[in-house]
DNA sequence: TCAATCCGTATC
DNA sequence: ATACGGATTGAC
């Protein structure tokens, strides 16, 4: 019975991206469940492949080959997980095969066979529900086509999860007594608990201690019988959030997912997932596609973090491939961060996400006191002499927490930043009055040109302050651990930065310097924070500098311990900038709805749907010549690339005449651009001129 | 008239 | 990719 098999077969040509049919030798029709691997003919060439589903018959005309094996009876794909794959793959533009190989850990042959005897011994008894999900019908996409109602219930009350679960009791219902600081924070856990599909987007307080809040929402889902996903940057927080979910819920009930796991230990943890012996798991981004059973919760913390856009094709975000496992898999979405992006803020202000905040009463009483120091960095930044010095303010803040026997973290920028174009007089970026690019000065006597479309601008005109003047934003002199030594004789200094990242630092006075990212956690929390060389971040030549840097700032800030603890913050920029306004008015929402409304009216992500074709100057430009670009669609460039300063620190003398082109449609046009794009990957893959041109969606790297 | 070659197409 | 078929080209 069922003799034929659909095959998603390991092949990222683009114009073989659909699923082929083969038939089943009655020896392996045992083992040819849905989601195992098997090895295929195809085009005369043996290939891996993941089995999809049994069918009866085929609608393929030809004549079907066989399946050359099953290579194993595991079966490691999923319906949900090939289905919100496929999801992926067409958001982006990518092929399914791609996005299996993100998706699924190599195959570990030693590991699978213990671990099956590890699986007889404890593993919960397989769920008889898991047989009954939904058929492929979901089409979740994006924001506006989403079928999930988004109001969240009002009602509360006590739990009714008991009567719900499944699973002998031992995961206990947590306290999320602590989600009560946040408006619609103990509505989300309710319907959390309930399995309601709500979707949130969260601002933690200043001093949250957020691992904490994931863990006990996972902890909600598990307690019902389902399974959550908590997604995190990097494996520090990873590392904080393993140790607070050890508090909600048995050992055996969980595991974490890391890249640097080694492939034995990376395949175990997988398996463990897979089969449904653990109900939570929390990992970085390849996580996002970990097969958690009866998900409940899917969360991800931080998603301005550049670590959560994966860097292989087809490039996906961690955020986007939740959003659309929440929407598929019909669970509830959270996004979390101390700072909100203005992708969760375009989620809050169409009405498809709720905001999960505290009120002002509550923002007041976390935060720490926060002042700007500006005038003294902004002439200190331009001179190496001059930076060494702290600015008064930053000097009585680092005093006060020194005396009172707390730590104080002095932040500082990671070298390599290139350096931008800022208006001389007002500093803000410069813009290209064309299409409102970045400007870039191409090389030494040079004119300025867009870092987008590429045009000349020979007489700059500040939109702002209307000067003509140009200049390069500094990039910041790092404090050296000698310079803050002699202003604080005797203070132990310690670095936290590059290879060296210090975890935590113990509760008593120390200088701690450290770039964003690899801030320690202080024991009690720092007595004060000094934010160095704002400009220097804010000046930098990329779309989500504004962005960025408070999402920086604010990861700092929220170390310190509250203003009636003493707690003081000093951030060395102008107080008049608005990024700087939004830290001392700790308004992260508030701040993401201007920069969205910013980008609204400059035509930028997330307001409009972008996508970057990079390549050689010819193919690129012709490439782009030819596709159908949706109504109301731009095309910028193409640019040359070595023609520009690179980027970010990564060195790419690689691409010597190469160039990309940006295409930039309304939001609403975004599927057909995706699809465009695919249609037009699968012509250049047919006639073999692929390979050398980059399709990329969302990229993370306007400049 | 036949083979070498090119191009387009399918890959189950 | 790689394999195949049909059209095209070139030498006898």
């Amino acid at each position: 019975m069922l003799p034929v098999a659909r095959v998603a077969v390991d092949v990222s040509l683009a114009h073989l991206d659909r699923t082929f049919d083969y038939l089943v030798a009655d020896g392996d029709s045992e083992a040819a469940q849905p989601g195992v691997r098997v090895r295929v003919r195809f085009s005369g060439r043996l290939l891996d492949g993941y089995l999809l589903e049994r069918l009866a018959k085929s609608d393929h005309d030809g004549r079907l080959g066989f399946l050359e094996r099953v290579v194993s009876p595991e079966p490691v794909l999923t319906p949900e997980v090939a289905r919100l794959a496929r999801a992926v793959a067409d958001r982006y533009a990518g092929s399914l095969a791609d996005v299996l190989r993100l998706a699924v850990p190599p195959r570990h042959a030693r590991v699978e066979a213990t671990g099956v005897k590890a699986a007889r011994v404890h593993a919960a008894p397989v769920d008889a529900d898991l047989a009954d999900v939904e058929p492929a019908d979901v089409e979740p996409a994006d924001v506006e086509s989403a079928d999930v109602e988004p109001a969240m219930a009002e009602a509360e009350g006590p739990t009714t999860a008991t009567g719900r679960l499944e699973v002998p009791g031992e995961i206990a219902i947590p306290d999320v007594g602590a989600w009560g600081a946040y408006r619609a924070g103990n509505t989300f856990l309710t319907a959390v608990r309930q399995g309601r599909p709500v979707r949130a987007v969260w601002q933690a307080l200043p001093g949250e201690d957020w691992p904490a809040r994931l863990a006990e929402a996972a902890a909600t889902a598990a307690a019902g019988g389902r399974g959550a996903l908590l997604v995190v940057p990097d494996a520090r927080d990873l590392q904080r959030v393993d140790a607070a979910l050890a508090h909600v819920l048995p050992a055996t009930s969980y595991v974490t997912l890391a890249a640097d796991l080694g492939p034995a230990e990376r395949y175990r943890r997988f398996l463990a997932c897979s089969r449904g012996q653990v109900k939570v798991v929390a990992g970085t981004r390849a996580a996002a596609f970990a097969p958690v059973r009866k998900l409940a919760l899917v969360a991800v913390f931080d998603d301005g973090d550049d670590l959560l856009a994966e860097p292989r094709a087809p490039y996906p975000h961690a955020r986007e491939v939740l959003m659309l496992r929440s929407a598929g898999e019909k669970c509830a979405l959270l996004v979390g961060g101390f700072a909100r992006t203005a992708e969760a803020e375009l989620l809050v202000a169409s009405g498809w996400a709720r905001p999960v905040v505290a009120d002002r009463a509550g923002v007041r009483a976390a935060a720490p006191r926060i002042e700007a120091a500006g005038d003294e960095y902004a002439t200190g930044a331009d001179s190496a002499a001059a930076g060494a010095r702290l600015s008064p303010a930053a000097f009585a803040a680092a005093r006060g927490a020194l005396t009172a026997g707390r730590p104080v973290l002095i932040q500082v920028p990671r070298r390599g930043y290139s350096p931008a174009l800022a208006c001389a007089s007002c500093r803000r970026p410069a813009r290209c009055r064309h299409c409102s690019g970045p400007l870039a000065l191409p090389g030494a006597n040079r004119l300025p040109v867009c870092r987008w479309c590429g045009v000349v601008e020979a007489h700059f005109n500040c939109s702002a302050c209307g000067s003509h003047e140009l200049r390069t934003t500094a990039i910041g002199a790092r404090r050296t651990a000698e310079e803050l030594g002699r202003a604080f004789p005797g203070v132990p200094l310690i670095t936290s930065a590059g290879e060296t990242v210090r975890a935590a630092v113990p509760a008593e006075p120390a200088l701690v310097i450290a770039t964003p990212g690899a801030e320690p956690l202080a024991d009690n929390g720092y007595g004060a924070a000094l934010l160095l060389d704002g400009y220097a971040l804010l000046g930098r030549a990329d779309l989500r500098a504004g962005e960025e840097t408070l999402r920086r700032w604010m990861a700092a800030a929220a170390l310190v311990v509250p203003a009636s603890a003493g707690g003081r913050v000093v951030v060395g920029a102008d107080t008049s900038l608005p990024t700087v306004q939004a830290l001392i008015r700790w308004d992260p929402a508030g701040a993401a709805a201007a920069e969205l409304a910013a980008r609204q009216e400059l035509g930028f992500p997330p307001a409009v749907a972008m996508a970057s074709l990079q390549g050689p100057e010819a193919e690129v430009g012709a490439a782009a010549g030819t596709m159908p670009l949706p109504g109301g669609g731009e095309v910028l460039g193409p640019v040359p690339l070595d023609d520009l300063p690179s980027s970010g620190s990564r060195a790419r003398a690689r691409d010597t005449g190469a160039a990309r082109v940006l295409l930039r449609v309304p939001n609403a046009e975004r599927k057909e651009l995706a699809s465009a794009l695919k249609t037009l990957a699968a012509a250049r893959s047919v006639h073999k001129e692929d390979g050398n041109l980059r399709i990329q969606i969302d990229p993370s790297e306007l400049f």
